[in-house]
DNA sequence: TGTGCACACAATCTTACTTCA
DNA sequence: GTTGAAGTAAGATTGTGTGCA
């Protein structure tokens, strides 16, 4: 069978008993000439297994059908299907929307007429529900079972929706965050290489002073300071008169600079 | 200890919407 | 004003890992 095989599912709204059905989402009838493959199912209590929660159908009903739309047969989705749909009611609602579904390599889609044939109808939440959600998050970024399925009755949608909201939107706000961490690096990268440009600059200045003025220099409050004993350079960022202690460059013995009798 | 389940997360897909030439 | 391509936002899917009973 190709992927495209089209699949029809008739369903009947009936309030029968699961036990009294004859068809209770087994694999009804396959044409073979249009490639149609129909599934009567039930919508008694175990029509909830007959779904999972993105409606679409439980891969087991299909049997040896599935094994040619692999897209859709996910264990973790089969198994997410108990979060939803839990009542009679839901049941009932999905129905609504979900009449007939078509096997494509993408999975099963929503098909409620001609003019949707082929895609998917994607949910786009209103500002209100949009802002009940945002409000929430700002509250606790996970939700318990409870909140979900509060959360989800209050805005009319159902608790894997948001579910998923929630997780989108923890990925989105660690992303945002680690654009955020990546900027202050870059900036912080961008003043180290600044600084070390600096640095090295006013080494090169201190060489080539030291070649040509080899007795003590008293430079700037910001730069550095020449013993002149032994025409080592200091580190000098203090301006008063207190003793200094610094380390010469490419020793890290040391030196005294201000009080004579420590200077060695 | 193995197993099933629920959940979180990362990666990716897909669609709706916006921007711009 | 219209149109189509490109870009973006966001809802949805899939696969995997983990903790727990």
């Amino acid at each position: 069978m190709m992927c495209n095989t089209r699949l029809s599912l008739s369903l009947g709204l009936s309030t029968t008993p699961p036990h009294q059905h004859n068809n209770k989402g087994k694999l009804s009838s396959y044409d073979d000439d249009n490639q149609e493959l129909t599934l009567c199912l039930s919508t008694s209590s175990e029509f909830t297994n007959n779904y999972d929660n993105n409606n679409r159908i439980n891969p087991q009903l299909l049997g040896g059908v599935n094994s040619s739309v692999s897209s859709f047969s996910n264990t973790s989705s089969v198994k997410r299907e108990r979060d939803h749909a839990s009542s009679f009611d839901e049941e009932v609602e999905n129905l609504e929307t979900k009449k007939v579904l078509i096997i494509s390599p993408k999975g099963f889609v929503d098909h409620n007429d001609d003019d949707d044939y082929g895609t998917r109808k994607k949910l786009r939440l209103t500002k209100e529900q949009s802002d009940v959600l945002e409000d929430s998050f700002k509250e606790h970024t996970t939700l318990n079972s409870k909140q979900k399925r509060d959360l989800a009755r209050r805005l009319s949608l159902r608790p894997r929706q948001v579910e998923v909201w929630f997780q989108n939107r923890r990925a989105r706000t660690k992303l945002k965050q680690t654009e955020i961490d990546c900027e202050i690096l870059r900036k912080c990268y961008e003043d180290l290489k600044d600084e070390n440009r600096r640095l090295n600059k006013e080494i090169q200045d201190l060489k080539s002073l030291k070649k040509s003025q080899p007795f003590r220099v008293q430079l700037s409050a910001a730069t550095l300071s020449m013993c002149p004993s032994c025409e080592r350079t200091y580190g000098g960022a203090a301006t008063d008169n207190s003793t200094k202690i610094s380390f010469s460059i490419g020793d890290q013995k040391p030196h005294f600079y201000g009080i004579p009798s420590q200077i060695h």
